[in-house]
DNA sequence: ATGAAAGCGCTAACAC
DNA sequence: GTGTTAGCGCTTTCAT
């Protein structure tokens, strides 16, 4: 190679040197031992050149090896893996991905929302992230877990703009609506855990709400209640369907819907109990409730007994989501049942369609009333 | 440029071209506006490059502007920030991890246990993820979530090979003692939720579970019982350790045990019940059951009550973990606590400082007992 | 204050 | 069947 042609080689190494490397290439030809010696005591992380060197052969060699190329001498694989595999060198991740253009990392965010305080600790919400990490990997994909300030959403967004994913989940719709849309229209691959909503740009998976809330209502309707308190916020989009299931289950059993029925509370344990201990105080009279949650019911059948009162004898208690606490509660709750397995595998199969670039589609999966001892009927 | 000095390019695209870009470099001065367009309409990741071209400066000074050196005059920073913000621009995190030599991400691995069926989404192991997506959220660290089968444990250290992470947390040791000692020798920064063991090379931060099963046990017997049994596989560290903490609270009460008091289930619900009806059947006589978890407990409680005796009039029972659950339940379970919070900042903690070179340190946290109405005293 | 160019660890087209 | 080399998208030294 003609000196002209190239300029000398300059040290251009990043920060960290990686090793104290002899500076001229000839005295690089040590022997296959010592170069792993070496490598160890450096703890300098192996790279695809030293299995070369340590073979005796090219990078490029070594790299068809690994991939298991056929174009590549059998014994000569044979004897190139069998070495990696004793280094336990694997290939960088990071320089494949780069390289190869490929990328199989998902984010999943839990957002948390600072006013009502429910966060990635809810049981539901981690349940729903073991689902998804559990067909997630199924799948050949890697899941990188955080949580988020819901007010700065976006954020979840920058992980693909800086092509870190290739897709976003985020668990809970909260009141988001908007930066949703605007994480969709920039085509982020998205889905969310939460309820359909009019206009909505960015794809959900989720319960049925509306019916959640309609058979809830139905079956205390059914046990014969007329006065049945709504306990949620319906600003949450899946709570507002389940609000308006809950309303059309009225009117079509004939029962005109009082304001005062409608608790609007956050999913925060200590705000229902004060809640329910306020109506009882402003003497609302009720022998029902439908809860968004089933902490939420717990916690008002609490509420209930501490008036002296019974349940389901008195008043007729729902929850919502048939967390593994409704069936050994006391009394166990009649409660509606979400669909968690099948959510992680929807919400998964969701995304990857976005990847593959097919326009997002949105699913509502079907609940079902689970009855036990805390409602009569 | 003189043509001797440099081959003709060649096309050496990988697989996906990244843009139907003009031959000529000449060709190449467009407006920052058609520019953008082009970008856009290709819908190809928007990179530094084009970032420079639209702003008519280099990609090194890009690269300066948006690390906030100072070594950029400070309109052309303001400038070309600006224009990357407005572009949702953000650097590619893959590139720059592999230039930098640097990453900021941890891999968390819930194994599942083949035979003992307890897996990602067990609440307990879940909640210390969630508080282990907290710890390195704050800390500023990401969190690579999979679930690994526990025969193949060391493949969480493949991803540490592949430069993938600088560090793995896995969330119980099941019977992997030795799998986790290999890894730990092999200079995998590594912290395990679990109990420590004798001979260990790996770090773990675990409730004191000596103290749990002794405090538990110590509890019965404060309340006159003499006929306890344990209910959990010792074959597990964690519950080995309470075991023992068992057996000395009975010797110091001058109890002799006896070998069927030990109902070695694993974490399984429906073993554990079927185990307590055999016992029954066996005409084995208990006024007292240590549980290794709050489900096993509320098992033990239906079992003795199937037989017509009453919780904790004829029998106490103790569970461990307080979970959620254990507060609600029917009867509401005295339990050990564990100090989920606490455990994924410790956790966090152990590992980054093994990141930071120093060597691991396990870490007992203390546990307390949490006295519901499943016990008398 | 800015640009040119080398190289992080890898893959694959091209030459032999 | 194997080696040479360009380049994935960045950062940083060196030269200006």
């Amino acid at each position: 190679m003609p000196a002209v042609s190239k300029p000398p080689a300059k040290n251009l190494r990043p920060a960290e040197p990686k090793a104290a490397a002899p500076s001229s290439s000839k005295a690089m030809k040590e022997t296959a031992a010592a170069a792993a010696v070496v490598a160890e005591r450096e703890r300098r992380r192996l790279q695809m050149a030293d299995i070369a060197r340590l073979a005796g052969v090219s990078v490029s060699t070594v790299s068809r090896a690994l991939s298991g190329s056929t174009l590549v001498n059998a014994e000569t694989r044979q004897r190139v893996v069998e070495l990696a595999r004793s280094l336990n060198y694997t290939i960088n991740q990071g320089a494949q991905n780069l390289r190869m253009q490929k990328n199989r990392t998902i984010a999943v965010v839990v957002p948390y929302d600072s006013t009502s305080r429910q966060h990635i600790s809810d049981p539901f919400f981690l349940a729903i992230v073991g689902s998804i990490a559990d067909a997630l990997t199924d799948r050949g994909y890697e899941m990188l877990l955080s949580r988020v300030d819901s007010e700065k959403l976006d954020s979840a967004g920058a992980s693909y703009d800086a092509g870190r994913v290739i897709g976003v989940i985020i668990i809970g719709q909260w009141r988001h609506h908007d930066q949703l849309n605007e994480m969709a229209a920039r085509h982020v691959p998205l889905v969310v855990w939460g309820a359909e909503m009019p206009q909505q740009l960015y794809c959900t998976v989720g319960g049925d709400n509306h019916d959640g809330g309609y058979q809830a209502t139905r079956h205390l309707i059914k046990g014969g209640r007329k006065r049945i308190l709504f306990l949620g916020d319906p600003q949450l989009p899946e709570v507002r369907w389940r609000h308006q299931g809950y309303l059309d289950a009225l009117k079509e059993a004939g029962i005109k819907f009082d304001r005062q029925w409608l608790l609007d509370v956050p999913f925060e344990e200590a705000a229902a109990r004060r809640r329910l201990d306020e109506a009882y105080r402003d003497g609302l009279s009720f022998d029902g409730v439908v809860a968004c949650s089933d902490l939420l019911a717990l916690q008002a059948v609490r509420a209930v007994r501490a008036t002296g009162r019974r349940v389901p004898g008195d008043v007729s208690i729902t929850g919502y989501d048939d967390a593994p606490l409704a069936a050994w509660s006391d009394p166990p709750l009649t409660t509606v049942h979400q669909p968690v397995d099948e959510a992680g595998r929807r919400i998964v199969e969701a995304l990857l369609a976005q990847v593959e670039g097919e326009p997002p589609r949105s699913r509502t999966m079907p609940v079902n009333l689970v009855v036990r001892k805390s409602t009569v009927g």
